[in-house]
DNA sequence: TCCCTTACGTGAAGTGTCTCACGTCCAGAT
DNA sequence: ATCTGGACGTGAGACACTTCACGTAAGGGA
């Protein structure tokens, strides 16, 4: 594991990122400095795992800079990912909020800079501010919206939709340098929908072909999105 | 469909229901008393559509008798089963919590007794009762494990574990008469774990031959669970 | 009582995806 | 400058599951 990053404590404000964030911006500045107080920032180098299925401990992390992987290992050594946190959201809510064991595996997809806040000190907040509680279901309910679209996903969708789907939500939400390339390989890609690398390939190629997309090492670039949204919002047919 | 049930208003105790419920005991005898004041009761007969995917209508649904299906149709007319509902549970949460459209078709699957509390009620209490928002997130958490482990199961497990962990699931959670028996159409069980028909009865067939369970006409009984057991948490190798 | 719908049982044929096997190319390490 | 591991490209074969087609049986309504 190549540590190119040094850990050296506080390398960004904290304040600014919870007087920011979705969730924390609700409230006052009074709260802000308290919560602030309490968290502790963490830089952690690409690769990294930050908790594994099983683990007991119950804190919140706040992705402030690099992309987090939420992941799941089969017995069989097979992954399958979860969600992908980019900059601006949590995760790791659950264990937080009922405290049992973590449900999956949080690894480091790049360098990232994490904001960690313990459950001894956020749940006594939670419990006083009501309007946190609500946004902190918000976000709970548009878990259970992703995740639910998942299952449909998987259980209605042919594979070519999925990728397509899944190519356009990751060049809109991951980590794309300007001109929707998005930076990932196709095994990973294979990881997130559930299918071997192989096929991944072979249909990336058609669509290669057909100039939609152009395929690099460690990369797809999205030429054109059109058709490939066409593909992903006809639900059924899929031409190919 | 038939309506060998009557819809006539309150036929259960309403304050009963909510005084044993885990989620609305912690609040007081006062405010018990308001809830039951606002919500109101349904009685549908088997069959019947709650609400479907797409709805607007923002209300929770406590279950007081019967056992509700929340599903999803494909587009192709595939159902696909997300979660069975019974006694003493609740569903429609997303929805009243967050106000956009339901995520999927709440069907009775038997006549149901139901508790209906509107969004423009219990928005405000859980504003004011942060204990209440709080049950209201350990409910969130367990529905995202639940349907964590769903996409697991889908993704990593082979088919006969996956029939013998819902078959248990079943067998434990669902309306099973006394000794094990689950009434249930194997139609229906494909749909919960999204394969055909006719692969479940092959694969039923094998351990009935074995007596572990008994077939019959909208049912099986299970006979002895524990090697059922034993392939659901074997996890990859899978006898058969 | 006779339908007629629904559920179960079962084989044959078709097919999508995986596995395996191989080769190529690139990037960073030594 | 070479080595070496990872990522990509691509075909052949295997196999699990689906689809289709059919038959049987049970229950409910007219």
């Amino acid at each position: 594991m190549r540590l190119r990053l040094e850990s050296h404590g506080t390398n960004f404000d904290k304040r600014a990122v919870l007087r920011e964030h979705p969730i924390f911006r609700v409230l006052g500045a009074e709260l802000i400095e308290r919560l602030a107080s309490y968290a502790h920032t963490k830089t952690v180098a690409a690769g990294t795992t930050i908790f594994a299925k099983g683990d007991v401990g119950a804190s919140l992390f706040a992705v402030c800079g690099g992309t987090v992987k939420i992941s799941n290992r089969s017995l069989d050594g097979k992954d399958a990912v979860f969600n992908l946190i980019n900059v601006g959201e949590i995760f790791g809510e659950i264990a937080l909020l009922d405290g049992r064991p973590r449900t999956a595996d949080a690894l480091a997809m790049t360098d990232c800079e994490l904001m960690v806040i313990d459950r001894r000190e956020f749940v006594p907040l939670v419990e006083g501010r009501p309007d946190v509680a609500l946004k902190m279901i918000e976000v709970f309910c548009a878990r259970l919206r992703h995740t639910s679209e998942q299952i449909e996903d998987v259980l209605f969708l042919d594979f070519p939709t999925r990728l397509a789907k899944t190519l356009l939500w990751l060049a809109k939400t991951a980590k794309s340098s300007p001109q929707g390339k998005v930076r990932i390989t196709q095994r990973e890609i294979g990881q997130i929908i559930g299918m071997s690398r192989e096929s991944i390939n072979k249909q990336l190629r058609i669509w290669e072909q057909r100039k939609w997309l152009r395929l690099e090492r460690g990369g797809v670039v999205v030429l054109s999105p059109d058709p490939l949204a066409e593909i992903a919002g006809a639900g059924q047919p899929a031409p190919d």
